[in-house]
DNA sequence: CTTTAATCGAGACGGTACGTCTGGTCTTTAA
DNA sequence: TTAAAGACCAGACGTACCGTCTCGATTAAAG
């Protein structure tokens, strides 16, 4: 019944809006320059419409900031729920595809570069971001397997690394063809041995 | 005027020990630091033991010396001569696994990262370095077609896309388990439908 | 309708307190820091134990609050009775020589400088300090023009001029030597003509 | 031999052109913006076509750019040669009069009120300008004695401090009336003495 | 006793400028 | 001609204050 967990502290209040745009700004330089490097305080203050200061007072310093929005990024994944195993990875492979060239899909490959010497920054952007997807491919898979569609002696690990790595690596850069997803479902049920 | 062909130019002649050692140290600073980014001419002039003036006479700019160190650096690919097709491909994937620690695979991730703001550069590093070894596994794959063991309808580029992809995208970070690869080239080989 | 001149306004009236501790503040950071540029508004609040829209409800800008505090400090000025014209004006150096190293005589030359960017803030400074004392002096050298002390075509303005800017100008860090009031008087008493 | 003093440091020689640049960009802006206030080392900068660095490669900070560029801009003195003393002096005190609305004096009240917190840069103001004018009006003085229009027994340094306070004391805002430095010369050949 | 209105403290806001640092390029002298 | 040193322009860094703007809490007078 005590109010202390509803006490505000004095003074004026920090702006929401303030700290969502700084973090969108965050995000989009991310995605857009070359990697945390690219990202500077003074740019993200311009493009947010923001002084320094209402930086430095949340985050002390630039990687605390990428740190910071790349967590508040963490979308929510969507269960997987097709009539059927191929389906429910065809979804998958598509949205891989689709985001190869979203901001996650810029983000991610900054992030790799960058993750030697922000080893902590990558890690946290591993847990928050990319397990979770991870996750629901995983689930989508043994899925598969009760349906009896799939190998039971199915490596899950390794099968979900030549998914998604088959989006991630061919060219990081030029178009994939538009039935790219396919033929990287069909390669990976069907196998390639005679 | 028979030396006209040795003729040396005048002056000092340039300092081959000053080549080698730019170049080794633009290559530790590539795996070490964050991407091209981190790579800064006075960071290699420093490590070098070098003149910034000694690097610019070599490489117009920054651009330059990455390229050609990496076109410096790049190993003789070996041909695929194992005994069946599974052996190749598990060679294959073997050096791929070794190569994940290795300064190139360290380079990759940077260079990919960094691929948006300097896409000749990426593009030059594909060509010289990605593509010789595309094209050794790719003559894996016909090799095993020819000899019965694989599919002849193989989708060449999603299966080389899977097999590396398989290495580069799980983790980034940690040790793979020692025996990685083989699961690889089996839930490759075998597929993973019922 | 005897009241309507004490009418209060609605509201909670403005704290004496406040005033009086912003005031104090002012004048212990002018004497203790580095003059007017050691004087902060957030620095003045802090040691006052106020917010800082108490210290802008009352005065416009920094240069303002220093010129009240100062106006408020400023001591009442004494008459000139002396037994002759020469003691007084003795007086009068005196106290000059001895101001310098007050608190006025160590901000006025700060002042000096902020009048030219807040003009209408040194006129108050100097109809509220300065003329005051320049009053007094003038009164000093009427009194000897009556007493015969004194020529009666004399130069009041430039007079006053002399004598305060012989206090002024010389140096502004040096010390005086003790004569030096001695020695003001005097020559401005003979001249220089032979 | 000779050259021994003239042996130039290693190393790419400072740039007269940039030297030059910033100080004539500091007197434009000390010309037109509100004094020293007005001047920004980030403004000189931009105006000059300069880089900060080279900025504070010559200058410690922001006032000694100012004294700096001050020092620079001194105009040579001219020498006294009237026919009487008294011409003399009205000279002087003509072109101390003058001086009050130029450059120098614009920025003198504001370098005074820097003084405190920066000596020997007022230190060095004083003696690369202020000194030679005060030994201009003192050979001024001396001159008068030996052609016997001035009391041989004069104070020099207080007639000095007179002289010139005269002029930077009484008001340091309104326009002088046009005789005020004959009443001035007068006042100080006379005395005030009956 | 309640309303109303201006005050209080605290502190966040968008900014400007500071003085420092690092980066890629240019310009010297000495070897 | 080369190597080395160091200056050049550019611009990000993190800090300090500026003067303004909310807040919730307070203090009187008026209803």
């Amino acid at each position: 019944m005590t109010d202390s967990m509803t006490t505000r502290p004095p003074g004026r209040p920090r702006s929401e809006r303030a700290e969502k745009a700084i973090v969108d700004a965050t995000l989009e330089l991310l995605a857009e320059e070359t990697g945390v490097a690219g990202v500077s305080i003074e740019a993200v203050a311009t493009r947010a419409g923001v002084g320094k200061t209402t930086i430095y007072r949340r985050w002390p310093n630039k990687e605390a900031l990428i740190v910071g929005a790349l967590a508040t990024a963490k979308a929510p994944v969507p269960p997987p729920v097709g009539a059927s195993a191929r389906e429910d990875l065809l979804m998958v492979a598509r949205a891989l595809a689709a985001g190869r060239r979203g901001p996650h899909g810029r983000c991610f490959h900054s992030l790799l570069g960058s993750a030697e010497k922000y080893p902590e920054l990558f890690a946290r952007y591993r847990q928050d971001v990319i397990e979770p997807r991870r996750e629901m491919m995983r689930a989508a898979l043994r899925l598969g397997i009760e349906r009896g569609e799939l190998r039971p002696d199915l490596d899950l690990d390794v099968t979900l690394a030549m998914l998604i790595g088959a989006f991630g690596m061919p060219a990081s850069q030029e178009a994939l063809p538009p039935d790219y997803p396919e033929r990287v479902v069909d390669a990976l049920l069907r196998g390639i041995a005679l």
